[in-house]
DNA sequence: GCCGGAGTGTCGGCTGGCCGACGGAAGCGT
DNA sequence: ACGCTTCCGTCGGCCAGCCGACACTCCGGC
């Protein structure tokens, strides 16, 4: 689900045209860094240059990830989210009164923009369906589905998925608990359907138990 | 939440440069008729001239509202969500290539478009947030609060507030039960907060203690 | 008036999953 | 090596809220 929101290209830029970040300013923050909290006054726009932005909800109790920005992403701070960096990140920054204007000088962008948007919309209703229509275990099995489809390798024995985020984390993508994800991964791991590769990598075994796991109850 | 999608103006076409629709198709629909569902291949554009659409997930057992679009609305059918007509309605419609192209040409539309857009983003992440942090009392306060606000009456003893939906839809719209909502209104009714006027419509007597209930927990 | 259907109120049982707690394992600085 | 911190696994208790069942009320048709 969340996963989704990866830049397709290795290029953070490719789609802009040349120029288009004239009148950006641009910006490095630490890793950490909260850049932006609900019902603040300031209306940016930004695009990510490097490195990654959680965008979150948070309540007094916990919190919720809508979605993981990476290099080429735009986002705007004029929405009831937090948005903080995973990691040391550089990014441009407008008003976004100013994007506008831009957006009017350069045609070709408003589509971008366009499916840009259309994709964190996806990303959110998403969210809503898993939310209101799933249980944890398909919750959990379709993120890794996604994971698989996206960032695994075929290997002999399976697929091998690289899971750069602690339990703690996906729990928080999927609104959930780390104790239900830890204990839904050794459950499956009982039952031979993936593995443990190391600390930060998986190995799916029965793709299609966890896809089958994915749709009940959808 | 979902009635924050109703649209600002009363003219549906403002903010639309003269002639933007050319080349839009126009259709009239009966009430109930669907208009898209997930994963259809056609990839339109649309904005609403008259009547209602409602915008709704489904499961095999539970349906979801996402929203209700109103004059003025646009959409697309590009989307994981149905879109049915509550009642008799009217519209125009375009390629979702051929809205880039006329967007390109027109470039006031284009930051309407965002705000559109990112209103019916909101509106997502609000639902998100319900369902993640507020359980099903707060959600209920919360939506008669809002109900209040946006078409309620001042009356004597209260706010006198009619509901045009039955119970059953009104738990669809916060993604509950039809139970649920019965029992906490009627329990809110012995204590006193609220009473029924009639099949249709509700007078609220303490307001505030509603919007405290709908804070609780989030 | 009588009947049937749709909408409503209420109850009890059942369960998914949250929470707190605690012990073990892995990384990391010194 | 050593502690220290952070992360991971597991268990039991507990509760919100879903579900099925059933009686009641309202309303329109005939």
């Amino acid at each position: 689900m969340v996963m989704a929101m990866a830049a397709p290209h290795p290029d953070p830029l490719a789609g802009f045209p040349a120029g288009f970040l004239d009148g950006f300013t641009f910006r490095e923050v630490a890793k950490g860094q909260l850049l932006a909290t609900p019902g603040q006054a300031l209306n940016q726009v930004f695009i990510v240059r490097s490195g990654r932005l959680r965008v979150y909800l948070a309540s007094d109790a916990r919190e919720l990830s809508l979605a993981i920005l990476e290099p080429g992403d735009i986002f705007t701070t004029h929405t009831p989210t937090f948005v903080r960096s995973l990691e040391p990140a550089s990014l441009w920054l407008i008003g976004i009164r100013e994007f506008g204007a831009k957006l009017a000088g350069a045609p070709g962008v408003a589509p971008l923009m366009m499916k840009v948007l259309g994709r964190i919309l996806d990303n959110a209703v998403s969210l809503v369906e898993d939310l209101a229509f799933r249980d944890v275990p398909a919750r959990l099995a379709r993120f890794l589905v996604r994971q698989a489809a996206r960032r695994g390798e075929q290997a002999a024995e399976g697929c091998l998925l690289p899971i750069d985020l602690g339990t703690e984390d996906i729990a928080c993508l999927l609104g959930t608990t780390r104790q239900s994800v830890s204990s839904l991964i050794n459950q499956w791991q009982r039952e031979g359907v993936l593995s443990r590769r190391g600390r930060r990598a998986l190995l799916i075994h029965d793709l299609p138990a966890l896809a089958a796991r994915s749709l009940m109850q959808g």
